[in-house]
DNA sequence: AATGAATGAGCTTTCATTCAT
DNA sequence: CATGAATGAAAGCTCATTCAT
């Protein structure tokens, strides 16, 4: 029915399952709360990228997450901290895709085939969340922990633009400029992709790499 | 209170105004109908772009448009009668923006130079109109005119990298690739200005252009 | 679509237009503002008989008598004051059926005929002016005068089983209890002949004669 | 304020109430959802009587049913749903009340006996019930249930008259004619009362019986 | 802790009435 | 006089939130 869904469902690779056994099993208690609130935020996740967030009634979320109405609110104040905590989640787990296994010490060239490989397994796992975090207008609901968050996940990107351009690898523009024209042109093809216009294949990301890298190299 | 705004609100320039006007006041009726139309048009923009579809309420459309509820209800069946004419107006307005002059003889590079200013004027000049078509997901609202219309207008897009491909002047990729690429980046460059992430400069345009072009090009 | 319609709608015969014309044309205005002001009526008539009064908007009136909306407010003060002139314009009517050419001098029996096929008679040619009458609770908004008017309809049924019960025609019972029965008798028949659960041919027409009036008769 | 009331509004023997704890009170719930529902069918009824579907609001049969708005909407799709539901249930119960303990080998007059007496019982008992039925023009929002409703409580009456047509007991006449006129005959007499046109003493009850047996018997 | 029925403010929409043309 | 666009109060209905169980 909707038009996205996780590559795998079922599998243990899942975004969501992944977040929720990220912690080594070391700690005491199973946290049943937290598989709570996971399912909440999960139920959210599903509703708010197709309809958004005033699109979206509470009531609803309580049913996808199989859960009572009531207890949503045992776990988030309100309907604002529950687009909050799910923003601060998918953009936490984009950031943790993309710097996770960072190879710091690789050339520009081979760094940025990881960022845009990371970004593209990310977007392919986890579409809702991208969809969720890109085609919707935050402005309203969000706090200020989410924009310092957004600010703290671009900040190593803009290191690398600052670095690469000074190396005389990319092009000697802001970092902020680059950036915008890489994220962008990254959204631009998987909405591509959601909308149907192209399919994204291997082939098609690699094309998308070579374009990308090419405006931004010097 | 909102972050966009029309860089010339009462200049005869302003999309809106240029629209409501577009038939030449030698007719001998002003056409009061439309005028209260497009002032509920102009006032849904303002604030669909700001809170999206969902989060604004008819009755302050109204307001802003200093109509009574009701009115709104002459003039548009329902509220997604008045997205959908909304979007409709500000695609078309784009897509003229972007086909109105456009110099089918120049050379390539040319092409595109017309193609990125025209964007990047229009973003200037209609940063609700943009922001409304480009930062909300719209798919739960619009009708099928309005799908077509998108069509309609990514086309000429196409058949410029189809050509420019062909004469071996951009990548040999599929157009949808790159046209994804181009529009992602823009619309990236553009998000960035509007979260002031940066300033968009005519020199910030211009790199914008270089990039970009510097991604396709053979 | 409607379940009732009148039986000759163009025939000089139509209810509405033999009230039109009651008058002999001696008089020396042609007098065209009763002749919007019954057009009015004969849509509320249409449109109350099916919806009721407060089912049925104005404007959907004034549509149907091909006025203007305000020009319904210049024949009538608001709302109420249609539907009471309405209930007046079809009691008169009714009342008119019944008691013209009624045969003051007849034998009782011959009396009931013709109120038996007289009233069948209005049913038919004026069905929505009956179910109107019959079909609805007007409680609610009608005004002293209409009340009045029932009562005056009432009086001459009541003299007659007054004067028949005392020359030991019909029974010895209150005359409005036989009146009840008559007219309920009556109003039954009609409406399972709307309702489809009769059709009303003369021969059902005659039996419910036969029975009505064995009812009363002693 | 209102015309009608029940006969004995806190008596245990009001229709409604019976109908409240038709469950034996064995039962270890309370069942508080239909006690609230019934609340509500209870206020509808109440107002629908009075004013009709169309002319009451749905905000003030919650303030009678001593409910929220929004309360009403968990127990009823929409205001539709609110009238089907009420018919099923006073039709439901005016079948009943003529069917229950009806004495199918007792002689057709004495049959006939416990039709007209059960019937005025009802009429007292369940005014509202009945001014609800039969005042009102329901055709533009009833369901398919409610009509096959209504044909089912009438097929034991067509039964009677055809049984004691072919006994000779009743006139040759189509039972449908002959259930018109007892029906109609008995909701002239009741609407008389209410219209305070009559008083519906055990007297007035009787010669109604005597007329409309003899309108009906050979 | 969890539930889900209940709430009532606020939403979308309608409509009786007015009034500038 | 006639019009019908405009009005805004009030309708039907939804939903974020609460709270008795």
């Amino acid at each position: 029915m909707s038009r996205l869904s996780n590559a795998h469902p079922k599998s243990s690779e899942t975004a969501a399952a992944s977040r929720r056994h990220a912690a080594p099993s070391g700690a005491s208690l199973p946290d049943a709360g937290d598989e709570k609130r996971e399912a909440i935020l999960d139920a959210a996740l599903d509703l708010f990228s197709e309809r958004g967030f005033y699109g979206t009634a509470v009531p609803l979320i309580a049913e996808h997450s199989k859960v009572a109405t009531g207890t949503i609110y045992r776990y988030f104040e309100n309907k604002e901290a529950i687009v909050n905590a799910l923003y601060r989640r998918e953009k936490e787990l984009l950031g943790t895709a993309l710097l996770q296994a960072f190879p710091f010490d690789a050339p520009p060239r081979d760094q940025f085939h990881f960022f845009w490989t990371a970004a593209m397994k990310f977007a392919r796992k986890n579409p809702k969340g991208l969809a969720f975090l890109e085609l919707h207008h935050h402005q309203s609901y969000l706090d200020e922990t989410c924009r310092a968050l957004e600010a703290r996940i671009l900040s190593p990107a803009y290191s690398f633009f600052q670095m690469t351009a000074e190396k005389k690898v990319t092009k000697p523009f802001a970092p902020e400029v680059l950036g915008s024209i890489v994220w962008g042109a990254f959204v631009g093809l998987v909405r591509a992709s959601w909308e149907k216009r192209i399919k994204l294949t291997d082939e098609a990301i690699d094309q998308g790499e070579t374009c990308v890298w090419e405006a931004i190299r010097r």
